[in-house]
RNA sequence: GGCCCGUUAGCUCAACUGGUAGAGCAACAGACUCUUAAUCUGUAGGUUGAAGGUUCGAGUCCUUCACGGGUCACCA
């Protein structure tokens, strides 16, 4: 909905709004301020005074100049009482005609519900009990010129609720927690690697070989150079090449974009964590992994159990290690020695995903896996030594050439993490690209296009290394127990409305 | 992309098997100096997501489309 289309079709409560805007205009009244200082914030003012009596509060004269958006209005003739709010907190406000003169209750009446507000005044404690604020004086700091949704049930409707997010963090309180969540899980994941010597890189999101993961991309067209890039699908490679370069430890947060479907766990562009360390494996990584989460629910929940929808996820550790052939024999439901029947696994694989094309044994197996296995595990699992033709940028396990040492993380039958050692040999890298090369041309458009320039690299040498990369959005989805990454991402991508 | 569900006043929601579209909040006018989902009196507010169709008559039934939610497919 476009905003001069709001425009041509004013409601009666938006021309009454802007009357008053109007009419306070003509008042001399200044509605968009270039700043103001205010002394307190409504949550300032909560914590600090909340437990002093009325008493105390009488004899201190606490003045407070204090910032909100008005939430509610309760006018009783010469005197009103009315709610500032912010994404933290509500305080009461008193306003009486004797206390701040004739002129400003007039100028008040002209005051609607949204409306942005600084108040002046003595803090007191009303007959129920309530810290409010016996106002002396009020500026302006923003008219608001759209009626407010309704105060009690706030805005419910989920795609309103996307699309005017604004909206939703003014009137559904809860709702910042989750984002301020997601900021402080941010920085306590750039605290962990910090504290452990690792450096945090930026890489391009333009590449001209979309690389380090099997995903289809978007693409874009550079005019200036005449060439095509997409947006990249992981940072992967080039993380690599840090590590081929000698920074050793390093990790980037950042978004990666995916052209492909929208679900309640895919976003086009989502954020990802990836950090590679030289000089360990990837049963390294899962030492790091369990470490990292736990000390983020630890550090930001207080706790190593958390609820997630109907489910209560147990984060202590250690967390179950299972490797990806066990899980598919105890979890799938299907006879143990259906797995020795090749032909077998490929119909059934075919008949879960009508519409892959090219299926490797491999392959296959991880169809059947993550239909039928992926979402029963519910508590942290790692998932270990899948297929080696699904993972082309894995080593293969030692005792196992079929097998990468790779692992999935589940949670909540989410995929958190994928990690693996490091392929470093260049020949063995560039057979691998070559076989997906070949899964490309049998119709497979996600498989990994060959990159000769990191081949290249890889040739200059690259030591033993542990690489992982971590949903962020599916991470924060856990820990603020969300079931739709939409929930945790402020602006989810949305078809425009008309 | 398939299937299912939803879309009614600014917001939250009603409207039986097809029979005059309604309430609360918000708004407007008025009363009210400790209210707090304030209260009281009165007023206004709608192309029922869009376009067709069936019918004497459609918010309701049918078709197509748009957007969203769920689910499956694709996919980390």
């Amino acid at each position: 909905m476009s905003d001069t289309k709001n425009e041509s079709k004013k409601i009666d409560q938006e021309i009454a709004r802007e009357q008053k805007m109007e009419k306070l205009a003509q008042e001399g009244i200044d509605l968009f301020p270039h700043n103001v200082s205010p002394s307190h914030t409504i949550m300032d003012v909560l914590t600090d005074y909340s437990e002093l009596s009325s008493e105390e509060l009488e004899e201190k004269k606490i003045e407070v100049f204090v910032p909100g958006r008005i939430m509610s209005i309760r006018k009783m003739g010469r005197a009103t009482f009315f709610h500032i709010g912010d994404s933290k907190g509500k305080l009461q406000v008193y306003l009486r005609e004797d206390k701040v003169s004739e002129k400003n209750y007039t100028v008040f009446s002209f005051v609607d519900i949204g409306d942005m507000l600084a108040i002046k005044g003595i803090l007191f404690k009303t007959r129920t009990g309530e810290l409010t604020t016996m106002a002396e004086s009020f500026v302006f700091l923003a008219k608001c010129l759209h009626p407010l949704p309704e105060k009690w049930h706030g805005l419910q409707d989920v795609e309103l609720r996307y699309r005017k997010r604004h909206l939703d963090l003014i009137m559904n309180p809860g709702e910042s927690d989750v984002f301020r969540l997601r900021s402080l899980i941010m920085g306590h994941i750039r605290k962990f690697f910090d504290e452990r010597g690792f450096i945090e890189v930026e890489t391009p999101m333009m590449q001209a070989i979309p690389g380090g993961a099997l995903a289809r991309p978007f693409k874009t067209f550079h005019n200036a150079l005449g060439m095509d890039l997409y947006l990249r699908i992981a940072p992967e490679l080039y993380l690599k090449r840090l590590i081929v370069g000698g920074l050793e430890r390093v990790y980037e947060i950042n978004r990666s974009f995916r052209n492909e479907g929208i679900s309640s766990e895919h976003n086009p562009e989502f954020t990802m964590l990836e950090w590679y360390r030289a000089y360990s494996d990837y049963n390294d990584m899962m030492d790091m992994t369990e470490e990292l989460i736990c000390y983020l629910g630890k550090t930001l929940l207080g706790t190593d159990e958390i609820p997630f929808g109907e489910h209560r996820i147990s984060l202590k550790r250690p967390w179950k290690r299972i490797k990806f052939m066990q899980a598919l024999r105890e979890y799938s439901g299907l006879a143990p020695n259906r797995f020795d029947d090749k032909a077998g696994i490929l119909e059934l694989a075919s008949t879960l995903a009508p519409d892959s094309k090219s299926l490797s044994l491999g392959k296959a197996l991880d169809i059947i896996f993550d239909k039928n296995v992926k979402h029963q595990l519910i508590q942290p699992t790692f998932i270990t030594n899948p297929p080696k033709e699904v993972s082309p940028l894995a080593k293969a396990a030692k005792d196992n050439p079929d097998e990468a040492e790779r692992f999935e993380l589940i949670i909540a039958g989410m995929e958190i993490a994928n990690a693996f050692s490091e392929l470093t040999d260049p020949e063995e890298q560039r057979r691998r690209f070559e076989q997906q090369a070949e899964e490309r041309k049998k119709g497979d458009d996600e498989s990994h296009m060959i990159d000769l320039d990191y081949i290249q690299t890889l040739e200059y040498g690259m030591p033993p290394t542990g690489g992982e990369g971590i949903g962020i959005d599916r991470l924060v989805m856990i820990l603020a127990n969300k079931k739709s990454i939409r929930e945790v991402i402020l602006f989810p991508l949305l078809r425009p409305k008309q």
